[in-house]
DNA sequence: TATGAATGAGTGTTCATTCAT
DNA sequence: GATGAATGAACACTCATTCAT
């Protein structure tokens, strides 16, 4: 966003990029290097190397995304008011690093001891942020009996999914960048009705 | 399934299993070749490069799913008979190869080519297959009003999301194999619940 | 020696030459291969990596010395004639591979571990293999009191130093190759008078 | 020894011990300049490069070496006090910087060249300060028949060689440090004996 | 003097691919 | 059909060296 001030962010900046917007999972630091305008030897020297690099990254978008969360569901707030918060929380971080995700998800297949890093060590779980006010919402008949963790994939799915199948659905449908864009921003709605089955009112 | 008669159809099977079943998504012609017991060379054999061979893979995978998928949509069932049939053979197809999608957006995402191969030429999409009787159950009351694009969507979200997310889901939740079956099983009613905002029956 | 049938043992020849003979204990894969006329790639088809190829070929060697020595002290020979013969091996080791004591050197010295080789394994020290046979010469007064230990280190060291400095001494004294081999050759003798202090045949 | 009063010194100092005393030919600046506790670059700013404080290195050592080889055998002693201390100078050096033979030895090895350096140029040799005092004791009949150059060869291998073969000795017997360096030091009386073929008067 | 940043050349290694048999 | 051998291109990484400050 804004320019980089030493070298070390750049590359940071450009590997997020490069990784998470542009979803080239397999880049070489040559195509990072190049991309930032440094000499590949750089990303060693702050680095060390392409896994550390790449560690850092997993571990400050997944620290930054479970501090927001913890933020929604920590609020006093109504629980429709902080699923929505928590949808469009999701899809805008979606719109900036659509394969992040996907990239999150294709690391730990195949090297799963990255589930021991630091930032996964927290064990509060959305769940159970959610459960009394679920519950409560079940009772009073807003949504239909669903356990905690249901309702949490079912939303983080329908937020999720269409940026993991990015590149899919705009091949399929002819949609620009642009137009996946707006696509995604008004499936928040669309999403936050489903959950709760209620006529979604016009989004302005 | 059965043992194959040819070495050709003996590799498919193991590539299969090693980029679908297990999510090697990177695995070398060798650990192929190894696991299927043949020689590294026969791969090109076969199939000219490690390329092709993916292309073969991904090709009659799409095919099967998009076959299945124009075979349930296009009976004389009921739209809710038929929206369950497509989560059962959504969850089922996850269920045998977990990490298919994940390795199709994969694929697309580094080589957006690929979307011109013959699988995906067949414009008859399952918004047009649906959209009557999507429309009459919304008129009928049944489901709040949403766009055929978005309730497919949602649907596959909620089915596939849970495979792609395989990995660490089991993690997270320590889940063996057995119990994260078991979970997306369970979730096929979970999900029409949802999608049909209706008291889910309890599963057995 | 003989013609190289197969690659592996041209590519152990040419690093046997490299390393031990000229004494180029940096050499790199590319050069060994450049030397072979092979591609540097087949180094590692056939020894995996260069560390396996020196460990290989180091391998080879100390056993093959080994087995030499315990033919040596274990016949039925005289003392002297047992020391003769071993100054003999030594030196005609030495003259076909002048570095290779020198490469020993310097893999154990900057990989320990590497003590636990298989061929280091074997307990039997020559020390105990001539620990009678010494006293003996001893107590008839042939040879000054020494401990075996001693002997064999005076033994070995002036048999094997001259090589290991062989690039100084010749440098120093501007021989050729061939004048060196000459001066080693003579000092068989030389090395066997000194442990037994006697009057030097003048060596034709 | 003393406490380096500039950085220059230290540098050089520390890679006396790097190289010399711990063994590791193999060192890297880096490697140098931490254990010196200094900035990388510094190498370079007062060596020029890596070579360069490598042949520096080597200089010094050579040319202490042959200025107190000349002071012992310039003076008046007797032939066999001569012997005694030189032998005695070796060992002692020997037990300072254990791999420093072998280091050079290795140089001159890769980079023949290096013998045109400054302090290989006196052509002073030590065969030529023995001559006539070993021919008098030949004479006398102390010594058997022997040329300046194997006597001083013989010498210096006797020498020399443990402490190349340092690791492998210490390996081999299981020797600590300490008991390395007692062996190495009663070695001063074996190996006068050898060379003299008298009954070594218990040292010390 | 001293240093952090930067670089080019090179290193071992891997891998898909080819080819002769 | 099948295989062992061979290769070129690439890759992550290292290192001595340089340079601006």
């Amino acid at each position: 966003m804004s320019e980089p001030a030493h070298t070390e962010e750049l590359i940071k900046q450009t590997a997020r990029v490069v990784f998470f917007q542009k979803g080239f999972l397999k880049a070489t630091t040559q195509e990072i290097a190049d991309e930032a305008g440094v000499n590949r030897a750089l990303i060693h020297y702050y680095f060390r190397s392409r896994e550390q690099l790449l560690d850092t990254l997993l571990e400050e978008a997944v620290t930054e995304k479970k501090e927001r969360m913890k933020v929604i569901f920590s609020s006093n707030d109504t629980f429709p008011n902080k699923i929505r918060q928590y949808i469009s929380m999701i899809i805008d971080r979606g719109i900036m690093y659509p394969y992040l995700e996907n990239f999150l998800i294709s690391e730990i297949a195949s090297h799963p001891d990255k589930m021991k890093m630091s930032c996964f060590k927290d064990r509060v779980k959305s769940f159970d942020l959610i459960k009394d006010q679920l519950e409560e919402e079940i009772r009073k008949g807003k949504i239909a009996p669903i356990t905690p963790q249901n309702f949490m994939i079912n939303l983080t799915s329908m937020c999720n999914y269409p940026f993991l199948a990015k590149s899919i659905l705009q091949a399929i449908h002819g949609m620009t960048d642009a137009a996946f864009k707006k696509f995604v921003l008004d499936r928040k709605e669309v999403i936050f009705s489903t959950l709760f089955n209620e006529v979604t009112p016009t989004h302005a």
